[in-house]
DNA sequence: GCCGTTTTCGGCCCGACTGTTTTCAGTCG
């Protein structure tokens, strides 16, 4: 698979274009086709095979002849003479706060500056603020603007830090601030696996005072700007959270703004204009009187466009604007859906909590179910256990069981999918178990084919169930083992498997891509787990429950939603057949 | 360069802010 390859050449090829001052349009359009490359569910070789690429939205003759050039020859005519043309170097120039194309171009053009370390010699020498349409602030601004980002953090955060300390500022500023609305927005409140920034919005009739206090928060490193409508401050983690003050009649428009995405917003507003309507963060509008008809709540902005009210999560332009057109949203799974939790550590293995502590939190969460799943021998590592210590933890199991009924505990393994496909016990011991999972936790670098051979094979043992973190993917780590995730998923639907979405904001693999695949392509089950080590992770949970609403799931696709009985059931299905 | 429940040509999302101008371009989200 192929597409991230295929839509980073685009994204090149936008910003080369815009430098050299290409129409504004076009690079729009490379931009938009990269985005719905990097999108798709399947790989781009298939439909450039098939000579379809042109029925991709985005894509059309000039971009699928540049797709099958770059798939053929690993080049593109155009960028190579962009390349030729323009400096790649620009392209880091771009990124200086407060430079854009069209300055890094008239800089190269006018003092031929190529690098930022160009860039930072000809602003001292005041070489800079000479040029047309730059001036003495600028000039300051661009040495600011290098110095910072020197420091600044490359990558996005995790939601698993992000979304607490958004919380924690909420909770502050409700406490402590006279707010009448707050909300979390951005790609937060869209669950995104990953965050750029934090944006909080609130309504107030005393809008200095929330000011003040967020910019005293105990969190805040520095400020960044403080103003009337908007503060913006940067944590210790590094992260910029703006805090925006807005009418109470535009609040719903502005939070429908402020969450984006931005694709999703230019299709709202573009839907918008066809009905003669215009959308801002300020409310709806009527072109012909001017006048605001919806923007107190959400769910008035979509009402007056004739739209459904959109779920966050779904709100990534892939399809959700066309479906709410017809008021066929799906009734997305929800965090009060989840009956169980079948995937975590007790100190039999690498945990650090005991089989009832864990039991006693989960319950108190409102689980109605469990299933321990400690590491079995082959991960020496984790202290994976013998068939005598499982023996041993499920009599434990059973103790606790009759303590917390009807609350109720299944013992369960975290097999390892050994290099060749096999597990760590034959098929004949793992009739112990109630369910057994099984995941990659070694040779993770094989080969595609090798990859793909084992876990099928693993799958192929009546008592495995589940496929657990089934692409080895970390955020902000490694992107996964080389698998034919099509195959695998196939090879699912012959043996009843269900794949995993880990709940761990440091996995959250499946990702919402190949989970919405695995639902919509191969008609799977998902089971979402906390795989958690402690009973502190145990509330992981909601971060899988956010990339299963990004995939679109409801609860019928989720095994863990099924109650205690019909879970029971699901889980002798394939032992006794 | 793409696209069409008004269009195969003429459009293509919106507003704030800043600094540079003397009415606006560039950048940003």
């Amino acid at each position: 698979m192929r597409n991230k390859e295929v839509a980073q050449k685009f994204y090149e090829l936008a910003a080369l274009s815009e430098l050299a001052g290409e129409n504004a349009f076009r690079v729009r359009a490379y931009q938009q086709a990269a985005q719905a490359i990097e999108n798709l569910p399947f790989p781009i070789e298939d439909l450039a095979d098939k000579e379809q690429l042109t029925s991709i939205k985005g894509i059309g003759k000039s971009i699928a002849e540049k797709i099958v050039q770059y798939l053929h020859t690993g080049r593109i005519d155009k960028l190579e003479e962009l390349k030729k043309k323009v400096p790649e170097s620009l392209l880091e120039i771009e990124r200086v706060p407060g430079l854009g194309a069209k300055r890094a171009k008239i800089l190269y053009e006018k003092l031929g500056i190529k690098t930022v370390e160009e860039l930072k010699k000809a602003a001292e020498e005041k070489k800079i603020r000479v040029l047309p349409g730059f001036g003495e602030k600028t000039e300051q601004k661009i040495i600011k603007g290098l110095s910072e980002m020197r420091n600044k953090r490359i990558e996005r955060v995790s939601i698993g830090i992000a979304l607490p300390l958004a919380e924690s500022i909420v909770q502050e500023l409700k406490l402590h601030s006279p707010v009448e609305k707050i909300e979390i927005c951005g790609s937060i409140r869209r669950m995104k696996p990953t965050i750029g920034d934090i944006d909080i919005l609130v309504v107030s009739n005393k809008p200095e005072a929330v000011m003040d206090k967020f910019a005293s928060l105990d969190v805040v490193k520095s400020i960044i700007v403080k103003g009337k409508t908007k503060t913006s401050i940067l944590t210790y983690e590094n992260l910029q959270v703006d805090l925006r003050v807005v009418q109470k009649e535009s609040f719903g428009a502005a939070v429908q703004y402020f969450t984006g995405s931005k694709q999703h917003n230019i299709k709202i507003r573009e839907l918008a204009m066809k009905k003669n309507l215009k959308v801002n963060e300020y409310g709806v509008f009527d072109l012909d009187t001017n006048k605001r008809i919806a923007g107190e709540t959400e769910e008035s902005v979509y009402e007056v466009l004739g739209l459904q009210w959109i779920p966050p999560e779904m709100r990534e332009d892939t399809g959700e604007i066309e479906v709410a057109k017809m008021h066929k949203l799906p009734r997305l799974i929800e965090l009060k859906d989840i009956k169980g939790d079948i995937h975590m550590h007790t100190v039999y293995s690498d945990g650090a909590n005991t089989v009832l502590e864990m039991a006693q939190r989960a319950k108190q969460l409102g689980r109605k179910y469990i299933a321990i799943s400690d590491h079995a021998k082959a991960l020496g590592i984790a202290n994976g256990l013998s068939i005598e210590r499982y023996k041993k933890e499920k009599k434990e199991i059973e103790m606790v069981n009759k303590k917390l009924a009807p609350f109720r505990i299944f013992l369960s393994t975290e097999l390892n999918i050994l290099s060749d496909g096999s597990l760590d016990f034959p098929d004949s011991e793992l009739t112990l178990f109630d369910i057994c999972l099984a995941g990659i936790h070694t040779g993770m670098n094989q080969s595609k084919e090798k990859m793909t051979e084992r876990t099928i094979k693993a799958m192929s043992h009546r008592a495995v169930r589940v496929i657990v973190h089934p692409t080895g993917a970390v955020i902000n780590g490694r992107s996964g083992y080389e698998l034919d995730i099509d195959r695998v998923f196939e090879a699912g639907r012959r043996f009843g498997t269900a794949f995993e979405i880990n709940a761990a904001p440091e996995r959250l693999d499946l990702n919402e891509i190949n989970a919405r695949k695995a639902k919509e392509q191969y008609g799977l089950k998902l089971e979402i787990g906390t795989d958690s080590h402690s009973v502190e992770s145990l509330v992981n949970m909601r971060y899988g429950v956010g990339v299963a609403r990004r995939a679109w799931l409801t609860k019928e696709d989720v095994i863990n939603a099924l109650s205690l009985k019909e879970f029971e059931k699901f889980i002798h299905k394939k032992i006794i057949d």
